[in-house]
DNA sequence: ACAAAAGTGTTCCTCTTACACCCATGA
DNA sequence: TCATGGGTGTAAGAGGAACACTTTTGT
């Protein structure tokens, strides 16, 4: 038998999401707001949309269901990222907030963050928004509820990372999009300014972005090639070759 | 209250810890026989070391709580990994002997993995063998319990992955090494074989690699310059300057 | 003197940077 | 015709890759 002096029971697991989506302008968040009808007097404020998880799903489902119920999308890019378990990290209130929501008497919350991007057209603008949800540019979000503050800086962190490692900049735009708007994402996130030329010049170089032959239509300027992301050549080149730039700088 | 058709009761949280050693020629990995005199003749199998966690601790001090116990060190380097959380994963036989073990009784555990490095001295090695663990090269590993398989794979990524990020190779390395010691654990890691004229030049390009005043002993050739890793100057250093490199390729 | 591993330099090539002007379109 | 953003080329520098011989020690 385990150390007998440790108990083992009493522990619940959340799954809260970070859903990142840019706008064409700016890096935004989807939070939402906490109901706390039965919590004394405050007035509502916001955090990131999560759940407890169910005994039959596994966490990644939970995160699915999570933000599929409020964007409508089925096929969401998401990532496990860290898990918050300090035992005190919920109590007090916050912790009678999830015991009479949940309808469950925890002594402790675990949560898993998930790590999630979105392309932010028309429809999900719209479907977040019938739902109660809100996109808050990054540098406008204030106090959130519970640790979700601690939990969104990691989540930016983890996304200059994963900007990276992966090509996950395409899973922001849509289908097809202008280097121009390619260059202003690597922009925000990187918070810097890049030489269009030289930004051209290594886009162009990537073989799984592809010219279509379809311009922008309407814009009073010379209009823009579109392109778009090539899965498909992205696989197959992703060998990379031998480089000493493996040992870290 | 929450969606009515979920449970939220009932699961479990374990952390389990791929710890990482270097012995100067392979990558190993610490594991532990599981003691299953309640289960049915099976003979004895190895798996990575692991306990559930307790109500009152979080993950990180559990972790250090079982690697501690195993190599009796204080200060491992440890990182929160992956959480493996299919309702599946633990079943059956495998789930009545956590049950057993623990005392307790579950329908499904989820494991928080955790990655460890250290340094293989004397010490260590024999502390691991009084309490029962054994150090495998990588490419010997058989059969382990559980999930531990798919679990050890992911880490042995996430080590090539961290390799990339941090100077972590130094976590492997006693405080005084050679460059070819360093350069045989890049080998290792990355598999490859190294140019050691161009792995020198950089190595000693970097500010945070310092020659100390003392060199190899008693050995038959021309005795190797000792380095040390500076702490303080990576620090320092650490802030890297703006480049294209950024754009994933 | 020999075996064994440490240590050293140069050339070529690729990738990154800095930098300024013309082009196509709608209004 | 003008305002707006799209699109282009070149030269200089930094870093990575390929490559073979000399040095220092113990035996």
């Amino acid at each position: 038998m385990g150390d007998p002096s440790l108990k083992y029971d009493n522990q619940a697991i959340s799954v809260d999401c970070t859903v990142f989506g840019f706008d064409g302008k700016d890096l935004c968040v989807l939070l939402v707001e906490r109901r706390r009808a039965q919590v004394s007097g405050e007035s509502d404020d916001l955090k990131l949309p999560g759940s407890l998880i169910s005994d039959a799903e596994d966490l990644l489902s939970a995160a699915n269901r999570v933000t599929r119920e409020l964007t409508g999308a089925r096929s969401i890019y998401l990532k496990q990222m860290e898990v918050f378990s300090d035992p005190q990290r919920v109590q007090g209130q916050e912790l009678m907030w999830i015991n009479s929501y949940y309808g469950v008497s925890l002594s402790r919350v675990l949560t898993v963050v998930f790590f999630a991007l979105v392309k932010l057209d028309e429809k999900l603008m719209s479907y977040v928004k019938r739902k109660g949800g809100v996109w808050v540019e990054l540098n406008s979000v204030r106090q959130l509820a519970l640790d979700h503050n601690k939990i969104l800086v990691k989540a930016i962190d983890y996304l200059i990372l994963l900007f990276q490692q992966e090509p996950i900049a395409f899973k922001f735009l849509p289908r097809k999009f202008t280097i121009k708007q390619l260059q202003k994402l690597y922009e925000v996130v990187f918070d810097v300014e890049i030489d269009n030329r030289n930004f051209r010049k290594k886009i162009l170089s990537l073989e799984y972005v592809q010219p279509i032959s379809e311009h922008e239509v309407m814009v009073a300027h010379k209009p823009a090639q579109y392109y778009t992301f090539d899965r498909k050549i992205y696989k197959r080149e992703n060998k990379r070759r031998f480089k000493l730039g493996f040992v870290y700088k």
